[in-house]
DNA sequence: TTAGTCACTGCTAGCCGCCA
DNA sequence: TGGCGGCTAGCAGTGACTAA
């Protein structure tokens, strides 16, 4: 019988003890886990109509949950991190949020939270029988008829990751309590807005080779808003990245030439900004898939002509997440995988808080054209998603009828639908920043066809 | 061999949403 | 508003494993 890959929880309940006084238990009695074990049943079970053996099983249960939740050892004294808890006992919100961190990071958490959201993204309904199926495609097994997700569900709730309905995430929550928000990372803390998202968007492009510091400069401004200085960006900007050591800046003419600069990622930049971005994707994604998002977009773009459909779709995966990324937008769900479709597509979801609230349904085919039906498909889909955008991404070429379809849509609705071929993946693999080319010529389009008549 | 421990499995009360 | 059915989670049963 294979163990559980989520932590028992049977009578590790938040509805069943309190963490704050069962920590304070493992202090008074932690090594003696029999006088533990006295100390739970007398507070909680002690008045339960059962026998005196079920009553000490229920004790022990609880034992057992804590051990296997990282709290206690199998003596029932305090772990590291049940010390870390015992400090907060004080403080309910923050003994909770801290436990919540730890329950994603450390026992799965993660990978729970987001195996919900794809099964509401793809439509499924959400039960603990749905869920084991679930967790199982994602290497995560517990017994048929467990309760372990519901126990850890319960405690996440306390934290405020599941709110309203039971399966419901708030991932503005998970957000807070990881501190995912990339404007917080320490690295960053000391440079001025203009030199963040400067080495934010160089690190989007996930390139090593050096790329004109101007067109980085173009990807910064469309991706966060920010303005720079037009005559003075080494002076304001890449000097001090360069003393700081997170870039290369090579001047390409001599004397008062007018070329821009050539920047290039230092190992430091990687290991303090690119590698803590793919961090957040740890858990939630194929460690496979991770592994291909260090590679360059042209490696992906090779990869994807593979005659391994596995190997083909994780790379038609990668894409997705490469485009996004380099538009600074968060990964939410995949409602498709490759793997369901022989490789042939995937069909992610993303989202983006800057300024207001946008959904992007980004689709990407490894096919010769996106038909009329792919892209009504697609727009079929935004009622249930949200969804303000529709990207589909193509390896071969957008077919005239779903050009015709799509202009349709956005003429007499709010959705945009952003067309990218094979000819924009070349160029955007080529000089990952003319992504933002792309992009503005598919906005322009789609202001011609909303324009109003007043 | 046996008692103790661990962790999965089964049963069922009660909650909740849906529908007439 | 009440009946019904599905789902959750508390409680208990049970078998595997281990150490004495």
């Amino acid at each position: 019988m294979k163990r559980s890959d989520l932590p028992f929880g049977s009578e590790f309940s938040p509805s069943q003890i309190e963490l704050a006084r069962v920590l304070e238990m493992a202090d008074e009695h932690g090594g003696d886990w029999h006088a533990f074990e006295d100390a739970v049943r007398a507070t909680y079970f002690d008045n339960h109509k059962t026998t005196e053996y079920n009553r000490g099983k229920l004790a022990n249960n609880t034992k057992l949950g804590m051990i296997a939740y990282g709290i206690i050892d199998r003596e029932a004294a305090l772990t590291e991190f049940g010390q870390e808890l015992l400090l907060l006992t004080n403080d309910e919100p923050s003994l909770y949020e801290r436990f919540a961190k730890h329950i994603l990071l450390n026992l799965h958490g993660m990978t729970l939270v987001r195996c919900i959201q794809d099964m509401v993204a793809a439509g499924e309904v959400v039960t603990l029988t749905t869920l084991r199926e679930g967790l199982a495609a994602r290497g995560v097994h517990y017994p048929s008829g467990g309760k372990h997700p519901s126990m850890m569900r319960l405690w996440l709730a306390k934290a405020g990751v599941f709110v309203g309905s039971r399966w419901q995430v708030n991932p503005h929550r998970i957000e807070d309590i990881l501190g995912l928000n990339p404007d917080e990372f320490e690295a960053l803390a000391d440079f001025t807005p203009e030199q963040r998202t400067f080495l934010r968007a160089l690190a989007n492009t996930g390139e090593r080779d050096p790329q004109p510091a101007n067109k980085i400069v173009k990807l910064a401004t469309a991706t966060y808003g920010i303005k720079f200085p037009e005559k003075s960006l080494p002076k304001m900007v890449l000097h001090s990245l360069v003393e700081a050591g997170y870039i290369t800046a090579d001047k390409t003419t001599t004397g008062r030439g007018a070329k821009p600069f050539q920047v290039a990622p230092t190992d430091k930049l990687i290991a303090d900004v690119v590698e803590p971005l793919l961090e957040q994707l740890k858990g939630q994604t194929d460690p496979k898939l991770l592994a291909l998002l260090r590679t360059p977009l042209s490696d992906i773009l090779e990869e994807i002509k593979e005659k391994d459909r596995y190997k083909a779709g994780l790379a038609l995966e990668a894409l997705a997440f490469k485009i996004m990324r380099l538009l600074d937008m968060t990964y939410v769900a995949t409602r498709l995988r490759a793997n369901q479709t022989g490789g042939a597509e995937v069909d992610l979801v993303f989202e983006s808080a800057r300024l207001v609230f946008s959904r992007w349904q980004i689709q990407c085919k490894n096919t010769a054209r996106v038909s009329l039906d792919d892209v009504a498909k697609e727009v079929g889909l935004t009622h249930f998603l949200k969804s303000n955008v529709i990207v589909m991404v193509t390896t071969g070429d957008i077919g005239n009828e779903a050009r015709r379809y799509a202009n349709r849509i956005m003429a007499d609705s709010n959705l945009a639908i952003v067309m990218l071929d094979g000819g924009d993946l070349h160029n955007i693999s080529d000089s990952p920043a003319t992504v933002i080319r792309a992009f503005e010529r598919e906005a322009r389009h789609a202001m011609n066809l909303k324009k109003l008549d007043l």
